[in-house]
DNA sequence: GAAATCATACTTTTT
DNA sequence: GTATGATTTC
């Protein structure tokens, strides 16, 4: 067990600086959680009750470590300390202080998935029977409901015009921006109407909760300390969202990293983090020295994050013990690279690394596919991180939505999906009835009313659901575990019937119902399960047995705030790492440089990457403005002079740099009336 | 109006 | 390769 006087100097004067707010900039390995951890320390040993204290982090883990480490060192009890991603926390807030603008506690969350069907929905509801007579035109493809949820997220999270944000991130969808528009609009007064709230809702509530006067006051009071992990990720939103906070007089503590910033596509800019001095007039505390790597690989990382234009200037360095140099390894192609990993990572565990101790990291989740077959037949476990989508899973969704119906009998979404699990109900029957059910008061018991005009067989089915509504919620609130398992006794003959290999499908309704048991209150679990769902394999399946040991392959987003011993970086070719969808622009290709960085940055002792020198299928080339057949390099030759293995050749950086700004209003209608003026 | 079939654009990262 | 929407069939 470590003490603050262990830490060093820099790391010191960031864990007691007790002067107005602070900007801890955070170099790769430089300790930030050991920092973050002894800052916390600091302020409950000098007095700080924890729950005057919150915590803004990534991921709920990332906040439960940090209070779990920190109750370790201080040997004093951070219970009652507010901590969570900025989603999580809003949504605490307004399940506690809602009313006061007009929100219902018993309030859905929709997540990504869910707002594109609910805007296919209102798309759908919009498009008149009246365009079907020019039959010779073949009515050409609108844009997919999910980019729909993208445009609409982005306008929000960024404060840009629709307009503008067709133009430079969707160009191809610009024409339909009438159809789009009359969405939006229509999109905003369903949730309204359903008490429904999607991602971006739950910031902009939160920060119209802070527009009523006497609550505003309360709310500024209520923390002396915030602590912000990761800023370099967040976006104009949440920026205006700590400034709000902040207004009472809390200090606030950033730390991030600005090299490390991988999260624009989520509207995330950087300019949060280098603004951040000058907007709340903090201190600045950088931190460069590296404790994770060796100097070796500090030297070759250092030489990836030179090339970047635009970046806050800093100079890691690392004193320990030297391992060699990091590895290019040119490999013949796909087959070839899944061959050499496994022997590499095979190498490492004789020499007594634990497989646990190496990762895999990946641009895209399905990067991996062909090297898992060679894990598989090679009897290597693995477990897999990123990319798993256990919500998106029909049936696990068709449960959630039944939850939800207990929860929230206004969730038209719900409605329109748990209908359609009855046989011989499709979408027309399903909207008409869930309309119906909605214009009620009471929409589960006038469910027999809504569908009288079905046949007298299918009413029945109907009727059945009724009844697994009704029971579920005369469960009570706190019985999330038995609503499971009374609402699969209606839903598992329906998967059955319904899907393929419902064997597996089912043993997920057993773990979803593990997970509801374990989390007890119903409307808390469905928060929790869209808010932060299961990110790994593991975290559905249980730990595996603790002898177990498993190599972890993970997106380089999941891997964040993670390290290993040995790293083995795959797909570093240009299509993967740059990725053929980063088009060209050079703000895109910039971050593909940092998302680089943040792989290679992971690993302590060993770190190879692996460039496949041909494919066998066609490789795409990305919409080129800068000449024919350039490709991007980042294993530059400065670059290469820092690894084995290697001979390249040289390419022209880009520079550019992205517009920004926002404002929030007060309540609902304030809130709806200024994303409004977004559309036009 | 629902289910089945067909055609064709699109293929990432995640709260 | 796959998922979505348009079209045809029942």
């Amino acid at each position: 067990m470590f003490d603050i006087a262990d830490l060093t100097k820099e790391q010191q004067t960031a864990a007691r600086h007790d002067a107005g707010h602070l900007l801890i900039v955070a170099g790769a390995g430089t300790g930030k959680t050991t920092t973050l951890t002894a800052r916390l320390t600091h302020l409950i040993r000098s007095g700080t009750p924890p729950e005057r204290i919150l915590m803004l982090t990534f991921s709920r883990r990332a906040a439960a470590e940090l209070l779990n480490r920190a109750e370790q060192m201080s040997g004093e009890s951070t219970a009652g300390a507010w901590g969570g991603t900025f989603h999580a926390v809003a949504n605490r807030m307004l399940r506690r202080h809602g009313r006061a603008i007009g929100l219902e506690p018993s309030f859905t969350v929709l997540d990504q998935t869910d707002t594109g069907d609910l805007l296919a929905l209102v798309r759908k509801d919009l498009e008149g029977p009246a365009d079907q007579d020019d039959a010779g035109a073949p009515s050409r493809r609108r844009a997919r409901k999910q980019t729909l949820a993208d445009i609409l997220s982005r306008c929000v999270n960024t404060g840009s015009p629709l307009s503008q944000v067709l133009r430079t991130n969707f160009p191809w969808c610009a024409d339909e921006k009438p159809e789009i528009r009359a969405a939006f609009e229509a999109y905003t007064a369903r949730k309204r109407q359903r008490q429904v709230l999607d991602f971006d809702d739950l910031l902009l509530f939160w920060g119209a909760l802070f527009k009523v006067p006497d609550l505003a006051m309360v709310l500024q009071a209520q923390f002396d300390h915030i602590l912000v992990d990761e800023y370099q990720d967040t976006n104009p939103l949440q920026a205006d969202l700590l400034e709000a906070l902040a207004a009472g007089g809390a200090k606030l503590t950033a730390v991030g990293d600005d090299a490390q910033a991988i999260y624009s596509f989520r509207a995330a800019t950087h300019r949060n983090i280098m603004e951040f001095p000058a907007r709340f007039g903090a201190d600045v505390v950088m931190l460069q020295r590296n404790h994770r790597s060796t100097p070796s690989l500090v030297a070759a990382t250092n030489a990836v994050i030179a090339e970047a234009s635009l970046r806050h200037p800093k100079q890691l360095w690392s004193s320990r013990q030297d391992r060699g140099r990091p590895s290019l390894v040119r490999c013949d192609d796909e087959a070839d690279q899944s061959r050499q990993v496994c022997d590499r990572l095979l190498h490492h565990h004789e020499q007594g690394t634990r497989l646990q101790e190496q990762a895999i990291l990946v641009r895209a989740a399905h990067h991996s596919s062909l090297l898992e077959m060679e894990l598989t037949a090679r009897k290597i476990p693995f477990i897999k991180y990123g990319g798993l989508k256990f919500l998106e899973a029909a049936h696990v969704k068709d449960m959630v939505c039944l939850l939800r119906l207990v929860e929230n009998p206004k969730d038209e979404l719900a409605w329109f999906r748990v209908l359609q699990l009855i046989d011989g109900l499709g979408p027309g029957a399903a909207r008409r009835i869930a309309s119906g059910v909605l214009a009620s008061g009471s929409p589960v018991e006038d469910l027999g009313v809504a569908s009288a005009w079905l046949p007298e067989d299918r009413q029945e089915s109907v009727a059945g659901l009724k009844k697994t509504l009704v029971e579920c919620a005369g469960l009570g609130p706190q019985a999330a575990g038995a609503a499971v398992e009374r609402a699969r006794l209606w839903l598992d003959p329906a998967v059955v019937a319904r899907y393929p290999n419902s064997g597996a499908r089912i043993a997920d309704l057993d773990q979803l119902g593990r997970l509801a048991a374990a989390a007890g209150n119903l409307r808390g679990f469905l928060a929790e399960l869209t808010l932060d769902p299961p990110s790994s394999t593991s975290d559905l399946a249980g730990p595996p047995h603790l002898d177990d040991d498993f190599v972890t392959i993970s997106t380089i987003h999941s891997a964040k705030g993670c390290e290993w011993d040995v790293v083995h970086v795959i797909h570093v070719t240009d299509g993967h790492i740059p990725s053929d969808l980063a088009t060209g622009d050079a703000e895109t290709i910039e971050e593909e440089r940092r998302l680089l960085y943040v792989a290679m940055t992971r690993a302590r002792n060993h770190l190879y990457a692996y460039s496949p020198l041909r494919y066998h299928y066609r490789p795409r080339g990305r919409d080129d403005s800068h000449g024919y057949g350039q490709l991007t390099r980042f294993f530059t030759p400065p670059v290469l002079e820092t690894m084995d293995n290697a001979h390249s050749r040289r390419l022209p950086d880009p520079d550019s740099c992205l517009p920004g700004g926002s404002n929030v209003a007060s309540g609902i209608e304030a809130v709806d009336r200024m994303v409004a003026a977004l559309w036009d």
